[in-house]
DNA sequence: TTGTACGCGTTATCAA
DNA sequence: TTGATAACGCGTACAA
């Protein structure tokens, strides 16, 4: 492997220079024009490339960026690292991948990653306990954190959110412009920071449209944890016809829905609307496609990579960002008592 | 920053114990029990962690793996990361992502990866140009390179696919056993390294159980590419009853499928059945639940892993390695003219 | 404008 | 069983 110090050799100039002009430094007053030419020629000639361990050893810190999360194949998660991967690179750093999926060799797993000098951390989607672990090492190192969407406890130096509420609101506004009155809702859990939220952004909606929320129309928790509660409930609103819409807090839950309604022969949106939230990869494929809220992944792991660098760069940056969600009416909603077809192209 | 020169003089022992110990080696007869212990000792009391930037420096390589592809937020690479980030992990490596995202800047962002010098590159679904460029400059550094499925062209150390043929296969014997004789067949282009062997696989299933394939039931291309076409062909089978099923080479695509039948009160699977390929994760929610092959990704992921890990290790290793796929049958594949309702629960 | 000396924290070699 | 010394490749004061 060639070194700076052949290329001073072969170029007839001290290492100095050469280590000057190959690390693009601006030393003022420092290095002519035909020196750094000759530089240049013979380092392409040779085919030289950094040791870019040496410079991260010779600075005692590094341009890497950890991710942490604990399972990056769910689509909210791993379109928040695509997000993050490029505003990171963009910037020039690293994106050092940290998936913390064994309880018992997280500690470990933790300290080889601490050994190689992140100068940042994202995190993810990572359970309270070992979050706690993590922020507590991270910060006696003096490392930065970034949460993305942690609804535990708002700790670190960034905080990125998506804007749930409003997102929330904007369904039952769409829904009320559509005529329902009487809408269910359908949580994830209302212990979750996020169901809890959108819980919250569907009360505000149906109060700002002067509309009455019966609690018999809510249901909380995951259709794979209780799945004949689910089916239930579901079965319930539609024979009953106790709504016209069933509000849900997620896409997954909310195809599971239109499954369960569809199965039952109700149709969707002719006898009952259905909304989702996120606006997954399969919602605009599925059938009816899905009415739902796009929540902007993707830009809030761009959001949470920028931060956290202007944070490493001591430069000013924001503590906390929102980003604003946006409401996407496919087929799956429609007009009440109006049986539209709802039809493909 | 404590280093083990700290540690040493605390400890009253030279650097070079301190370096043994700290650093876990088992040079032959070296460092006595108590010395040992009493490094350990300061060493955590001092609050002690490696600096795995020097040794990295002093070593003249990383433990870093480099995963590129160009999206990972798509369900297909997500879980080949995640496969891939569980036995790098466990092998004591680092997962260093890289994202070629965009063209100009491709060739910058390389260099700066490799003047990182990682141990080895993972490449997934990257477009053969830049492949080319990363394969040509991680050659002459000697990186070794591991593709997964990596249909244009095979090169690098290892290469990892999963058995397309024979899942596709197993999807037509499905069918054949319900009753089916005319199938349909929906790819995703037969350009496309897997599109082809997908198509293989359909075919060399009809021979097998003696069934003709008129090629009038092919169609060829994305519902995103040719929506209008896409949609005519399904409407023809279906207008025509010129199959009893349609077995499609992948997941959207599939949806896609029996979202355009539905929408034309066409019954899924009582009066057309519909297959998939990949099995993501919304297939068991939508409705009917779609019936597909499931693709190991991750189990691809962590084979590039695990055989990357043993060429950098210098042991024997597998150059090729085929994941088996698996039928997996839920409701949207049904018997031939038997009008079986599509149960839930 | 150029060159010299030194240090970053660790590992490896050699001598004791 | 131990300790001193020399690298690894680069960056930066400081001297020339």
């Amino acid at each position: 492997m060639v070194t700076i110090k052949d290329i001073a050799r072969e170029a007839n100039v001290s290492f100095t220079a050469v280590s000057i002009v190959l690390g693009k430094r601006t030393t003022p007053g420092r290095v002519g024009e035909e020196t750094r030419e000759r530089i240049n020629a013979v380092a392409a000639r040779m085919g030289y490339s950094r040791n870019g361990l040496a410079t991260n050893m010779r600075r005692g810190r590094t341009n890497l960026i950890a991710f942490v999360s604990n399972n990056i194949s769910l689509e909210y998660t791993s379109r928040v690292l695509d997000g993050a991967a490029e505003a990171i690179d963009k910037n020039h750093y690293f994106l050092k991948l940290f998936t913390a999926e064994h309880p018992d060799t997280f500690r470990k797993s933790l300290e080889r990653l601490l050994e190689q000098r992140p100068a940042g951390i994202i995190l993810r989607g990572i359970n309270p306990a070992r979050m706690e672990v993590l922020a507590d090492r991270a910060e006696t190192r003096g490392i930065p954190l970034a949460f993305v969407e942690n609804y535990h406890q708002e700790s670190g130096v960034v905080n990125v959110f998506s804007d749930d509420i409003l997102g929330m609101e904007s369904v039952v506004e769409h829904l009320h412009g559509l005529g329902h009155r009487r809408i269910a809702h359908v949580s994830n859990g209302l212990d979750l920071g996020y169901g809890a939220r959108r819980y919250q952004g569907f009360l505000q909606g149906m109060e700002k449209y002067g509309l009455v929320f019966d609690e018999s129309l809510l249901f909380s928790g995951y259709y794979e944890v209780r799945p004949h509660d689910f089916v239930a409930f579901v079965d319930r609103i539609a024979s009953g016809r106790l709504a016209t819409a069933i509000c849900v807090a997620t896409d997954f839950e909310a195809l599971t829905v239109m499954s369960i309604l569809q199965s039952r022969g109700v149709k969707v949106p002719e006898e009952i609307s259905v909304t989702g939230f996120a606006d997954m990869g399969f919602c605009k494929n599925c059938y009816p496609a899905l009415t739902t809220v796009r929540q902007p992944f993707e830009e809030m792991g761009a959001a949470a990579a920028a931060e956290l660098i202007k944070v490493i760069r001591g430069q000013p940056f924001q503590a906390r960002v929102e980003v604003p969600t946006e409401l996407v009416v496919r087929d799956s909603s429609g007009a009440v008592g109006n049986a539209t077809t709802a039809g493909r192209k």
